[in-house]
DNA sequence: GTAACTGCAAAATATTTGCATCCTT
DNA sequence: AAGGATGCAAATATTTTGCAGTTAC
């Protein structure tokens, strides 16, 4: 299936860009999640640091991206899917990130289980960090 | 159960320091995770703001307390159950975030669910971030 | 042309490091 | 007494904010 990167800049109301196009085209390209950091070096640091902050913080609002938690509590996000658009996200991921090379994949195809918990709590999204070593690394 | 303030730090090799009995005392005490900002404000600004840095990672490294991966990435620790001590993590965490009050929950007694990742995946440890609306908050 | 986006400077915040002093054992 | 822990100062890293200039539409 074809991501078409200006489309999706335009149904999500957002001018295009030099930097929005570059940006989001990295994340399409990428099998894993970035960090800021990832961005900044893969870009090749044409971009302002700011502007990186600013057009990663629009990508979470819009739902064109989502922030991943992770053991180590570094910040990365990654493309979501189309259903995740409108800045909803109540799909429930699993996500996987490597403890040799770092890189952090993103598991839509496999389904996180519904848990029940105790009296009074009420789930508005789940989410499955997993650890361990990936395909690359063994 | 008794949960005893010096005998963990003995247990583990460390020096008896005032900070170190006060953190750990605040953890012990606390139904859910803390943050570096949280224990700051706690504690009175009683301690260095180094020291709790250096604090909270030497009890990481002996496995007295976890960091614990949240949906907005920021920096949480909560106590280890005993079977953690020694440094390694291998227990399994359901961990719940309030969106409300932020609060983080520990929860040890829900199991986490077996994953079957796709191929070339080892698993070493598996997290399981869920947020919602706590007890409190409805 | 206008509103939105970017870059630069700078502020605010978070984390780490070095070193002298103090405390635990 | 000796080694480790703490506090302070400062370096470094990360993120946010303000504003003027530029660009998309």
């Amino acid at each position: 299936m074809m991501y078409s990167i200006v489309e999706t800049l335009k149904k999500n109301q957002l001018s295009i860009t030099d930097s929005r196009k570059k940006i989001l085209e990295l994340f399409v390209r990428s099998k894993g999640a970035l960090a800021h950091a990832d961005i900044e070096h893969e870009s090749g640091a044409e971009f302002d640091r700011v502007t990186i902050y600013r057009t990663l913080q629009t990508f979470v609002e819009k739902g064109i991206i989502h922030t991943i938690p992770t053991a180590d509590n570094s910040v990365r996000y990654a493309l979501c899917k189309d259903a995740c658009a409108g800045g909803h996200h109540h799909d429930d991921h699993v996500h996987f990130m490597c403890d040799d090379c770092g890189t952090t994949y993103c598991l839509d195809n496999i389904s996180v289980p519904k848990l029940s918990l105790p009296d009074g709590f009420t789930i508005s999204q789940t989410d499955v960090v997993v650890s361990g070593k990936c395909r690359k690394c063994h």
